[in-house]
Parts: C-alpha cells; structure tokens; sequence
DNA sequence: ATTAAGCTCATACTAAAGTACCGAAATGAC
DNA sequence: GTCATTTCGGTACTTTAGTATGAGCTTAAT
C-alpha cells in the first residue's frame, strides 16, 4: 500500500502541475489556493489511513451480559442442550447422530429449534452466543 | 489491479472536479473557500479509510509482532488469521468477505488452506482447535 | 533474475447444513 | 382422558460450506 499512497500523491501533484500550466496565461494567485487544497487533501488522506490502522486492530464486540439462569431461560430441553454441546465441539450433524444414537434428521430437527431459540443462523454463530450466555 | 486503476481514476476525476468546484465558487461568491477545502478534507479522510481498509496494515513496517509466535507455529498468515476470527465469529464466508472488502471465493480459499494448518473438517472443529491453542 | 510465498479470484463440483412441513410416539400435567 | 411438550424421524428443497484446480499479481528473499 506504499506505493499506492505514493503513486496517487504523485498523480495529484501531476494533475496540479497540469493546472498551474493551463492556468499560467491568468490569474496566478489562484494556483497557491490548489496547491493548498492538495497539501490538505493528501495530509487527511494520510492521516484517514494512520486513524484507520489503529483502529482495524480491535475487534468491536460488545460483551452483553444477560444473566444466566441456564438453559430453561431460553427454552433449551435437555435434547437441544445436547446437541449444542456437539455442535460446539465441532462435529458435523451425522456425527452428533451417531453419538447420540439419533437419525441425522433427528438431529437436523434440534439443529433448526435450536437456531430459533438462540436467534442464530449458523451453527458457529450458535455457538458464539450460547458463550455468550455461559450456556456451554 | 484493475480495482486500484479505477479507484486512481475515480479519485482523480472526483479531484478534478472539487477544483472545478472551487474555482466556481471563487469566481462567484469566493466566501466558501474553506466549506470547500472542509470538504475536500473530509472526503479524502474518508478515501483514505477506506482504500487502508482495502489492503489493511500492508505498509505497516512493523511486522506482526503481537501473536507472531503462536501464528507461525501452526503457519497461519495474517489474512487466515482474519478469517479465523470471523469464522469464530459466527460469520458466514460471504459475509466474512464483505467484512473484509474480499469475495467469497477468496474466503473460501483461506478457509480451506486454514483447515489444513488447523487439521480441521469443519468450521466449527477449527473454533474448537484454534480455542484449544489460544490462537483466538 | 529467479524463486518462493502470500493474496486474490474464478469455475466447477461434491458434501453438508439448514428450512419447511409433515406425522407419530412418549411423557407428564391438568 | 385430554392437552401440551418433547422427542423422534421422514421427504423435499434451497443454501452454505468445502474441495480441487488454475491463474494473475505482489512482495520478499536468494
């Protein structure tokens, strides 16, 4: 990205040269105005770079802090917790079956109930929430 | 590259066109000069936000230092450990990408390579993997 | 200059995951 | 007995995820 940087002030010192040539015949006073106007726009480009590096280094999560009265406070039976505790040990559905001596689409069933209860769409964001809400 | 061409040109018309702009107001009215150079300003902190977002920390001459030692241990690259994060997440590849201003097919790509360094199957056995080695 | 590694993106495919809707049996509660 | 809930399982379908492969490009090292 240096050179990116580099490469763009130099097209933009470029372009004012072009108006300082074009501009030669009239008023000259104007051509400082640009010259300062391109200082400024490169400085804050600069600066929206340097800003934006520090800050692509956090990650933004919020911590919520939803008290925890455990599993009945989010419907979960105690199937759906089971099947949680497989999602997030990191086992496919046909897995979970098998370890649970359950169809895959026993388990699909569970899966899907389970998304709904936690408000998730994904099994990794299940399972990002159920941390969450200390429930694994 | 060809992303980068466009956004130059973008960038250099959209210069071109707020001198336009001051020269206009100059000629006419003159007392928005510095509304103009604000603006200037502003959206070019704004492009500079974005085009670092494009490409991260690239220019950075200081070179990962923070979880260097873990990440190498299992060959994990910066953008993999980026990807890993949203995969933790609970992040989709799309919107991984979209996070990222990468596409889908690139996230797949360092998903796949990331199962490999993690010796994973799936997504959510690479949280439970690069958990169990604090690697997030 | 050549190599090596990393990043990006694409296509084409297979395999899971997830959704929607359904039926049926077991378990308690009222 | 009836009702509600949970559990179990199925079919059919759509959507993601994941694999394999190839390519172009950048940057750093040799």
């Amino acid at each position: 990205m240096k050179k990116t940087v580099f490469v763009f002030a130099a097209l933009v010192i470029a372009l004012l040269c072009l108006f300082k040539l074009s501009k030669y015949a009239h008023a000259s006073g104007d051509a400082s105005v640009e010259l300062i106007i391109t200082v400024i726009a490169i400085v804050f480009f600069l600066i929206g770079i340097f800003l934006n590096k520090n800050s692509l280094s956090k990650d933004a999560s919020q911590p919520k802090n939803i008290d925890s009265k455990k599993i009945r406070e989010f419907g979960l039976s105690k199937r759906e917790l089971e099947v949680l505790n497989g999602i997030a040990s990191g086992l496919s559905n046909k897995e979970i079956g098998e370890k649970l001596f359950l169809s895959e689409s026993t388990i699909k069933t569970h899966v899907s109930n389970l998304f709904v209860k936690l408000d998730a769409k994904r099994r990794t964001q299940a399972i990002q929430k159920a941390k969450e809400m200390r429930l694994i």
